[in-house]
RNA sequence: GCGGGAAUAGCUCAGUUGGUAGAGCACAACCUUGCCAAGGUUGGGGUCGCGGGUUCGAGUCCCGUUUCCCGCUCCA
């Protein structure tokens, strides 16, 4: 893949729809994107798709959606109040970064023998705070009662309605809780369109299990499942992989982590776009010790009481939507013809539009029926109507937002009711009778 | 946040030693067009990222700022 991909995928994107940074006009807002016509669609396409694997088509996994604002000392509980915003020291001739409490046991990369700060050359900062969670206050008055913050994690919000899930829907453990919502971080350094933002979206699901249980089986289990999730989306097998995380790197909740890691290519490269952990019982201990509510699951046949552990998924919208426009992004030689076309090879299950309409050519009552047609359809699956241009660039335009169908109606549908339809990836074509056309195409996109 | 580069039409870019902005593609309308970006005519679009400064005059020179890209750090 040439490394200018990710480009020509923000162009698109932009020029037909799919994505737009977001407030454009002013100069554009910092690493903020909007998903336009297509972009909001596709978007939906893939959280549907995700949200009825680890929900609806599961009797094990309960579905909520938590608020963005929480109480302040959820993220104490957390840890992400301690862990977020450490005062940072950079040394602007070194330039590095380091903790201010780790000063004195770290190196200073150009004097490794000595500590930040004591080689005659280092220029030493002041501590600054990053803090990577949205402050914000709430009520009239900001005074430090009523700060808030957005939640860097949708984790929490499933971990404190953890009993409140469990003892209204009755589920006995193992089982889990799942949702998608939207997560804030002030990144220090956000980019590469949409795969590091400010505000992004999380699919998450917190999985509750005995930990006299086998529970690293469990997260053997939730390895192999989001994996599969991920290769059914069509994402080349070749693309993806898992990493560890090694002992060092994990995060401060952690017990063992993989990530899922996909191929972008490119500069890119292989990123992150899903996380497993195992967390332990960390996060419902603390909320434990900070609420000091008890969040213990009562085991009935056993008469016991435990805090679960927790499996974690977390997977990221944007990165996976990403991931899904690299892998289908195509430039492709169209067999006869000088110029070939740019497709973007999404499952139809995906793709924002599942099938054009088209009169082959603006004359004897054609529009009419293949607008009539549109309309029939349009009750029942996304559908572009276009009458303007020749016939082939009506078709490339379709291929390049992924649309996998494109119907034209010619003369002979005035008399034998069947159209062509031509599909994208193999631009045979077939004829349908118009009765059956609405058949034809859903059996393809489920 | 710290270095380095960039910003001109929807996209890709040109723009001479400073003299009031162009091309190709795309887009819209009409004509043509019977199945893979054909052709013709016409048209809409840019206070040259933003704000200052120098100058008779700034897309062009200077300063600041914002955004994007490439490295340093974090994560979904």
């Amino acid at each position: 893949m040439p490394a200018d991909v990710l480009e020509k995928i923000v162009s698109l994107c932009k020029r037909r729809g799919y994505i737009f940074q977001s407030s454009e006009i002013y100069g554009g807002a910092g690493s903020v994107w909007d998903y336009g016509p297509l972009g909001v669609e596709f978007k939906r396409n893939l959280k549907d798709r995700w949200w009825h694997a680890m929900v609806r088509a599961r009797d094990d996994i309960e579905g909520l959606d938590a608020a963005i604002l929480m109480h302040p000392r959820v993220w104490e509980a957390s840890g992400h109040v301690a862990v977020f915003s450490d005062p940072l020291i950079d040394c602007k001739a070194c330039k590095a970064r380091f903790r201010a409490d780790e000063l004195p046991s770290s190196q200073c990369p150009r004097k490794p023998s000595k500590h930040p700060g004591e080689h005659n050359e280092c220029q030493l900062t002041e501590p600054r705070q990053f803090n990577l969670m949205f402050k914000t206050h709430v009520g009239p008055v900001e005074d430090s009662a009523s700060v808030a913050y957005l939640r860097p994690e949708t984790a929490q919000g499933i971990y404190v309605n953890f009993l409140n899930v469990q003892q209204a829907t009755r589920q006995k453990i193992p089982f889990g809780i799942a949702q998608i919502g939207k997560a804030f971080r002030n990144e220090i350094t956000p980019g590469n369109f949409i795969f590091r933002t400010r505000e992004f979206e999380q699919m998450e699901m917190q999985f509750f299990v005995d930990p006299q249980d086998d529970h690293m089986k469990w997260f053997e289990y939730w390895k192999q499942m989001r994996m599969d999730w991920h290769l059914g989306l069509g994402l080349d097998p070749d693309r993806l992989r898992f990493q560890q995380h090694a002992p060092n790197e994990l995060a401060h909740y952690a017990r063992a982590a993989f990530d899922v890691h996909f191929d972008f290519g490119g500069s890119l490269g292989f990123q992150e776009i899903e996380g497993l952990h195992h967390r332990g019982d960390y996060d419902l201990t603390r909320h434990q010790q900070y609420s000091n509510k008890k969040l213990e699951y009562f085991d009935q046949p056993n008469n016991r009481r435990f805090v679960p552990y927790v499996i974690e998924t977390s997977v990221g919208a944007d990165r996976t939507a990403l991931a899904l426009l690299v892998n289908a992004y195509r430039e492709e030689a169209v067999p006869g013809e000088e110029e070939g076309r740019v497709v973007l090879r999404l499952l139809p299950s995906l793709a924002p539009i599942k099938a054009g309409v088209f009169p082959l050519v603006k004359k004897d009552g054609m529009p009419e029926i293949a607008e009539k047609l549109a309309h029939d359809l349009r009750a029942h699956f996304p559908v572009f109507y276009d009458e303007s241009g020749a016939i082939g660039r009506r078709y490339r335009r379709q291929d390049e937002i992924g649309t996998p169908f494109c119907l034209t109606v010619d003369g002979d549908t005035l008399t034998n009711h069947d159209v062509t339809v031509r599909d994208r990836d193999s631009l045979t074509q077939v004829r349908v009778s118009t009765d059956r056309v609405r058949e034809y195409i859903e059996e393809r996109i489920r």
